[in-house]
DNA sequence: TTTCGATACCCTAACCGTTAGTGTTACGGT
DNA sequence: ACCGTAACACTAACGGTTAGGGTATCGAAA
């Protein structure tokens, strides 16, 4: 495990941006359906082999910073100041990633998200995996002591909050009106 | 559109039911991924175009009785006795719906389910469809007012409780414990 | 410096789910 | 008895994905 840096890393890095930036444009200009691996690959210079070495489906080439999203939530959770409550905190990030996703320019990838059923699909299962690592971290934190199943059903509750909000009329207003609700649903548990 | 009963509809039933039955026994046999479409289709004796006119998809085989689901929880808001609040109706149905899943015999099917990750998704996806079902049927209750957005936020909460519940140590207790958090949200959001 | 293991990449050829195109049969209403 | 059509068949392909096996470049130990 050496320090990060080397060339081969730098290269690697580079291969792999070039691979999603050729991908989304083409995606853009023609749609994802119509466009295919194969002539991804070939745009970007890669074997398809490569490309599937750097990600893992064609889908995965659209979510590329899935990752960090992934943590994110988690770390909204157990970085939070010592004394600050749960609510707030997860409140607050969700609104950031809100407002990141309605951004100005991100429009036309959301547009193309929603008219992909496969994509549609894969971004729920991203969903899944973010509600897990938020349920994870939700148990873990020692100040909050809630069963499993509580843990659980917050975290799906939050998660779906991004995807509601993002297709709500006013994103901002529907993350408060959801997070109204959340909170409700978190008291009726306290202990 | 003439009455059912004829001997063609029967014949179409049947095909039907002999391809959802070979195929569950294979994949129960050998394993989802193990099967391949071509071998379901050659063993149920017909050809594989035939198949996919019977199932969208692979994964349908598996949720063969999907579309009941689809539409008992809509049923159970839109069906419930005029008097009937909304919470308590649904989780009836929900406790219904939970020991379906859980009873004996279901259980091969829901280990082969939980060991594939093209299945769990296929449930996802059909999550969402239920979700947005459920939605528009609480939307439509004139008697209970909401925001789009509450009721969508319920909807899905109540189809997640769904896939907790049936991953719960004791999954009866679960879809208590989660109702109670429901209706918690749910009457937060009075006016 | 030389050597050497690791790894990033390439190419070919397939596998598998799925669909298009094109018939052929047999049912059901007229 | 006839015809429209629904159900099914066959072949061939498409597109995402992976296996197998090879080359070259990097990084670090010898």
């Amino acid at each position: 495990m050496t320090v990060q840096s080397g060339r081969r890393e730098r290269k690697k890095a580079a291969t792999r941006q070039k691979i999603a930036d050729t991908a989304l444009r083409l995606f853009l200009e023609r749609g994802y359906e119509a466009v295919g691996i194969r002539e991804i690959a070939a745009e970007a210079d890669v074997a398809v082999t490569t490309l599937f070495s750097h990600f893992a489906s064609k889908e995965a080439l659209v979510f590329e910073q899935d990752a960090d999203f992934e943590h994110r939530l988690a770390q909204a959770v157990t970085g939070r100041a010592p004394d600050e409550p749960l609510m707030p905190a997860l409140r607050r990030e969700m609104h950031a990633m809100v407002r990141h996703c309605t951004a100005d320019g991100a429009a036309p990838v959301w547009r193309m998200i929603d008219g992909s059923t496969s994509l549609r699909e894969y971004e729920e299962s991203m969903r899944l995996r973010h509600a897990k690592s938020l349920a994870a971290a939700i148990a873990a934190d020692p100040g909050l002591s809630r069963t499993a199943t509580a843990c659980r059903t917050i975290a799906g509750f939050v998660v779906d909050a991004h995807a509601l909000a993002r297709e709500a009329a006013d994103p901002e207003a529907a993350v408060d009106e959801i997070f109204g609700m959340i909170e409700a649903a978190w008291e009726s548990t306290a202990t």
